[in-house]
DNA sequence: CTGTTAGCGCTTTCAA
DNA sequence: TTGAAAGCGCTAACAG
């Protein structure tokens, strides 16, 4: 007699009614709740251990009403920002016993959008948001939002009365950035990476064109690339193709720049290819400056000087302020934390 | 009089009780099933709206017996394999109607088994596991796996009759590497990111052998480089840190190689700063190779030569063949695709 | 120490 | 066209 595969996972009432007790006498021994005696137990033990007895989360949330889950979602994660951004919320909500699912929107509104419905269909606890804003996600956000669900957003737009906010001073950063370059005696200094939606590296360019004004250096506009279209299609590798392709075009300019300012680092590493192809040295003929301070920032020639930011802390700080949101009755005013950005200064600016 | 602030989520019954019908009319209305009335429909609509009425998925899903969402479970995601597998997985199955979740493992076994637990929980249809293989992870996951959740390994040792399992030829992929910098007339060659765990790169080192072997070159064990701590307690950034420190050790060899062969092309990343630092050249003093062909490998200096490894693929495959395991009634047969890799010559070898 | 009842929010089935 | 009943699998609350 062949052994039947259990196609079905068995429940309580199965290992029950095997057993020869009541369900709740099952949930007892399962959750170690409540007194059984040492022989049921046992029973019991054996017969889920036999039958593979696994836990219906559906139900067993259903009932509690929770689920101890939190939901991110990320616009990508091929880049080290989203990375650590995860690992430290992770770190973070996995030390107060939640657990966290990621989700991928490819910054696409659509995605976005069945980013948070499946999160929400999910009943998680609280949702975290760190992708590029857009029109229709931000509406479905807002639903969200509104029926009730704890949500916090990192370093992108979402104005809401019970919306937290984490991100980093980009516009300063940018400024330090530029101004460093400034001091340095550089007067035609380029910007890669210009995109019309706003974000953190718009605020990267206003701090760029706020040093520029501060130091009464005029702008060219010349020398500002980026994209006319929608950043929605651009994938999140081709950033190096970005900076590479943005260099190109700064070079062949009849009055090229001395330094260049570049939203982040990949974009930098695809504009120091660049320079080099054109048989020209950094920081000697051309002086750069990325954004980020990713690992790979020392690996490149020259090492990069770039503007680290606290990658890991946002994470940290947006993972707390959602859990406070989650655990306390009332509901709180909006806070807002704007981290302070450290420019590094290695070899790729004299 | 204030309006009171709805603290808890509608459900159907609310807004049943609050139109006047029952919680079925309104369940017909909010999934567009069944015959209503128009008048009906449309008062059960407004007033769905005014209460922001939400679907409770848990429910809906306990009722359903799925829930439509994949698990996938990434010993970490700071690397670009991760990231491009992760988005062709999700790729494939947002074609097919399915939500993905991502959980980070941090390359431990507690870790593993938390995030095999909390998908397991929520009654994923389906679970792809890219993890290192570690033991507790891996009896649990077989507990998982015969309590009959769909599994799908990549790139992983997991032997299981009812698991599939996707990887690439990492041996084959060693071999030719190897043999490329030997066909180039090189005899000393060294090896970076040896480990102990059984994995792709354990696999690497073994084509590397293979090699030296075929070509009568005797292994020279000082060569070889590595760390004999579990992996398991190094961050996966850390990667250019180990090819930056395996390479100082081959350096300080009193004869020291005229290759190398890095595990991935972060250690390669790594190597190349520490060859730099030494005055040397590449490739002309030391040639380097690195494995899967990361997107900045175009961008080191020189650009690097390196194994392609088809990572999209083997997420679409790993997503094809898990829905099939879903979908399809009968238990299957195992089955095992390993995908050819590619080398890719590049300037930092001749 | 163990069992019964009720219900989490939804949907399938059958009845009106 | 609408409703009532039952139950997905689990557990809180109460009873015995």
């Amino acid at each position: 007699m062949a052994k039947i595969k259990p196609k079905k996972q068995a429940t309580l009432s199965d290992i029950a009614a095997n057993v020869g007790v009541a369900p709740m006498t099952v949930s007892r021994v399962m959750n170690g709740n409540g007194y059984v005696s040492e022989e049921t137990r046992e029973k019991v033990m054996r017969a889920a251990k036999e039958m593979k007895y696994r836990r219906n989360g559906l139900a067993h949330n259903l009932k509690r009403q929770r689920t101890d889950t939190i939901g991110l979602v990320l616009g990508d994660i091929s880049n080290p920002y989203s990375t650590e951004l995860a690992n430290a919320i992770r770190e973070t909500l996995s030390a107060r016993g939640y657990n966290l699912f990621i989700c991928i929107s490819e910054h696409s509104a659509k995605e976005d959008i069945a980013a948070f419905e499946s999160l929400v269909n999910h009943s998680v606890d609280g949702l975290i948001v760190a992708t590029r804003s857009n029109k229709g996600g931000d509406e479905y956000l807002k639903e969200i939002v509104e029926s009730n669900v704890p949500v916090v957003v990192i370093g992108r737009d979402f104005q809401h009365k019970s919306v937290d906010f984490v991100s980093t001073d980009n516009l300063n950063g940018g400024f330090e950035a530029t101004r460093h370059l400034i001091d340095l005696g550089h007067r035609r200094i380029g910007f890669i990476g210009a995109t019309l939606s706003g974000g953190s590296s718009l605020k990267r360019l206003q701090g760029y064109l706020k040093a520029l004004e501060q130091y009464k250096i005029p702008v060219d506009e010349r020398l500002i690339t980026g994209r006319k279209e929608a950043i929605s299609e651009v994938p999140g590798y081709s950033t190096e193709k970005m900076g590479y392709e943005g260099m190109k075009r700064l070079l062949s300019l009849p009055n090229r720049p001395t330094a260049v300012f570049a939203r982040n680092d990949f974009t930098a590493i695809g504009a120091i290819t660049a320079i080099k192809e054109a048989g020209l040295k950094i920081p000697e003929d051309i002086a750069m400056v990325g954004f980020d301070d990713i690992p790979l920032a020392v690996h490149t020639s020259p090492a990069l000087t770039t503007v680290r930011q606290p990658m890991r802390l946002q994470g940290q700080l947006a993972a707390e302020m959602l859990l406070q949101r989650i655990e306390r009755e009332e509901p709180e005013q909006r806070r807002e934390r704007i981290l302070n950005c450290e420019l590094i200064i290695r070899n790729s600016t004299v």
